[in-house]
DNA sequence: ATGTCATTGACCGATTCGGTCAATGACATT
DNA sequence: AATGTCATTGACCGAATCGGTCAATGACAT
């Protein structure tokens, strides 16, 4: 990586970083191309290669960046004091909307990074993001209170549906739908309503 | 497309037609390459042109084939005087199920297919999944009874949550998971009937 | 021994790949 | 006006890969 990319402003430097996320995020690392990564960004291809010393370089550059980012984002407004279940859950929800609107294709990137197989591009790194992922959702569902669910629930369960579902939701949403953050907040939010008022027990639902 | 292709055992051509699911499931149609294809399926890029005019016919044959498989399947064993919401959709779940089982991305090409917009390949066609879809679905739901629901349940959206979750529990399935269909199904009905038994008034939950 | 035909490795010209480089042009300094 | 700096690019490179072809192989029936 050449240090000349960081004196760009932060808007060029985030059109680049995102047209490669959406690139690497479509296919496999061998079937993506650095022109049209470079198309995508309004750049050339020589330009691409000035700012960046490869292909490779550019990947495990932008790797870095996206856990980091995301790592940083999805931490920055976490309250470890909360308890409630579906309190966390949207809370979290809420900063991944936060990251997306920055950097659309973040989340399939890394996802796709990690499924990465070419030994051109594969160390032990490829596997951190799991590890992280599970890590702190963990730590992020700690302190989430079961208590309040109805008997015979199980939250286990409750809380795959729950992912599933936010993720199909966002699935769902054209990039035209995206542009709109509040609206998207709003509807999920009544998702999330109707799985709690199913889960939590009557005396806690006011 | 050459006659003798339907001479072969059946097996084989299964197949050659998994394979060519598998990779034109992954890519748009231009990256996805005939080698590729030929090599998925144990045979030499020689003999697939053999089977196969080309790469477009080859394309075009396989969603006609596609189709034609998921539309006789799905209506098989559909019963058309049921009525209870969630037997349709556990039905409807199983027959996709039995599709999978015989062509594991049949379903994920006919959306690639649908999302094509290479001029090479589209034409009007590309957009009968997407109705057919739908009119088949609202066919299917036609007879379903919401009568049964709880007051203030929002049939359509538990539909979507539904729908999502189904789609989410496939995905977090790994292909050495889907060998075991029963365990599959087994454990597909206890996230559905989770969601029953949030839907359903108590007098119906027996 | 001969004919049939599925099957393939080697090959074609065209395109695309990652990457390079000399040339351009905008702008600051003198 | 002349010079220097440096971001930016179009044109280009050899190598790889693309869709597609074909002569040769080999298994098998007659």
């Amino acid at each position: 990586m050449n240090d000349k990319f960081y004196t760009l402003p932060m808007e060029k430097q985030h059109t680049i970083l995102n047209a490669a996320m959406h690139v690497f995020s479509k296919y496999e690392y061998k079937k993506c191309s650095t022109e049209e990564i470079a198309k995508k960004a309004g750049i050339s291809k020589a330009l691409l290669f000035h700012y960046f010393e490869g292909k490779k370089d550019l990947y495990l550059y932008l790797y870095q960046y996206a856990l980091d980012f995301f790592v940083r984002e999805m931490s920055k407004t976490h309250d470890y004091n909360e308890t409630d279940y579906f309190k966390i859950l949207v809370n979290a929800q809420m900063n991944k909307m936060d990251i997306l609107r920055v950097h659309p294709d973040l989340m399939q990137f890394l996802v796709k990074f990690y499924l990465e197989e070419n030994p051109e591009v594969y160390d032990e790194k490829n596997k951190e993001f799991a590890a992280i992922l599970s890590e702190s959702s963990k730590r992020f569902m700690d302190r989430a209170d079961t208590s309040k669910f109805k008997e015979g629930i199980d939250a286990e369960k409750i809380l795959n549906i729950i992912v599933w579902m936010a993720d199909g939701y966002m699935r769902s949403r054209t990039e035209k739908d995206l542009e709109n953050t509040d609206r998207i907040n709003e509807e999920y939010l009544e998702y999330i309503e109707i799985m709690r008022r199913q889960c939590y027990k009557e005396e806690y639902l006011v």
